[in-house]
DNA sequence: ATGGTTTTTACTGCGTC
DNA sequence: GACGCGGTAAAAACCAT
């Protein structure tokens, strides 16, 4: 034991001495000479350069190389070839970069840990993790991305949505927009903001149901953040809603398409602006249903869209009408 | 706060099974 | 008689100003 720690102690420094005597004598390379002044060249480890001994001139720079590994053949694989690790990700509060120790009483070779060094690693993941989330704002943001992650999962929403959800909580966080307003405010706003962008829009009721603060607070925090960080989001899409709708009433791809087409005929005559979007889609979805003789009733409809019937009658006689218009043109 | 617009609530009548 | 549907009036909610 205590053999092969001196003797391993040995080896270092011999190797060490050995560079030390390297750098000392710059050991000229006997092969090369400077181009300019046929010199001798000696190379600076320190610098990684190689130097012309004589008259100074740096023949050649030791660049790391930041390019990928091999050779790629389009932007996906050389995302998967690039030597700089694994992927960050912006929903978890560290991008995925900081340390962690595994729960495991175990070394890095599967073998159990003895209960000295058992107590080590117990201390040092309660410091690791203390460090970790120290100040405030990681504090902050590992609560909000864990609402945001739950709130997309009870919505359906896809990983996408998740991650442009905490950039923008993140922008959020980082504009100081959170004072005065509750982080779960903010991080439902977020997430509704990143459902609509993404062309997978989520009511506000929808949201509200799935989040701990009330509608309106949410309706508030959400303008504020838009405005505040100038996001750009146009009006949602009514025909963004009807895929939706159309699965939850077991419509056929059919009566989806005619529902598409409707709103895109009363788009064109001008009939949906000021109306609200989902009222619209879910109008259309019934109105399809009529035209393919599938037949799903107005409360059905209005169960799934949260719209009250009434409203649908009303948006799908417009929505008739604006296709007997078309149809005339 | 205000006023204009849209949506909801509540109710009533009609036709059908 | 229950159900689906249509219509209406008044209340409530929403939005820009």
């Amino acid at each position: 034991m205590t053999e092969t720690v001196r003797s391993y102690d040995r080896d270092r420094s011999r190797a060490r001495a050995r560079t030390k005597e390297d750098e000392s004598t710059d050991s000229p390379d006997e092969s090369l000479h400077c181009p300019e002044c046929n010199g001798p060249l000696a190379t600076d480890t320190e610098h990684g350069e190689t130097v012309c001994d004589h008259c100074g001139l740096v023949v050649e720079e030791d660049e790391i190389d930041h390019g990928p590994e091999w050779r790629a053949f389009d932007s996906k694989e050389k995302d998967q070839k690039s030597r700089v690790g694994a992927p960050t990700t912006n929903m978890m509060h560290d991008k995925g970069l900081s340390t962690n120790i595994g729960w495991q009483n175990k070394d890095a070779y599967g073998n159990s840990l003895s209960s000295r060094q058992r107590e080590k690693m117990q201390r040092l993941r309660t410091w690791n993790e203390r460090f970790r989330t120290r100040d405030s704002k990681e504090r902050n943001l590992k609560q909000a991305l864990g609402e945001i992650d739950r709130m997309a999962s009870a919505l359906g929403l896809p990983d996408s949505v998740r991650e442009t959800a905490s950039v923008i909580y993140r922008r959020a966080l980082q504009d100081d927009l959170l004072p005065g307003r509750s982080i779960e405010g903010v991080a439902t706003a977020a997430l509704y903001a990143a459902a609509r962008q993404a062309g997978t829009p989520r009511s506000l009721d929808e949201i509200a149901a799935v989040s701990r603060v009330e509608k309106d607070e949410i309706a508030r925090t959400y303008r504020y953040v838009v405005r505040e960080l100038k996001l750009e989001i146009k009006p949602a899409d009514p025909e963004q809603y009807v895929p939706r709708f159309a699965s939850d009433l077991d419509l056929s791809d059919e009566s989806e398409r005619r529902a598409r087409q409707l709103l895109q005929n009363a788009k064109e005559q001008g009939v949906h602006s000021g109306k609200s979007p989902v009222g619209l889609a879910a109008a259309a979805v019934y109105a399809a249903s009529l035209l393919t003789n599938e037949k799903v009733t107005q409360s059905e409809v209005s169960e799934v869209a949260n719209i009250s019937e009434v409203t649908i009658r009303n948006r799908y006689h417009e929505l008739l009408e604006a296709e007997e218009q078309i149809q005339l043109t």
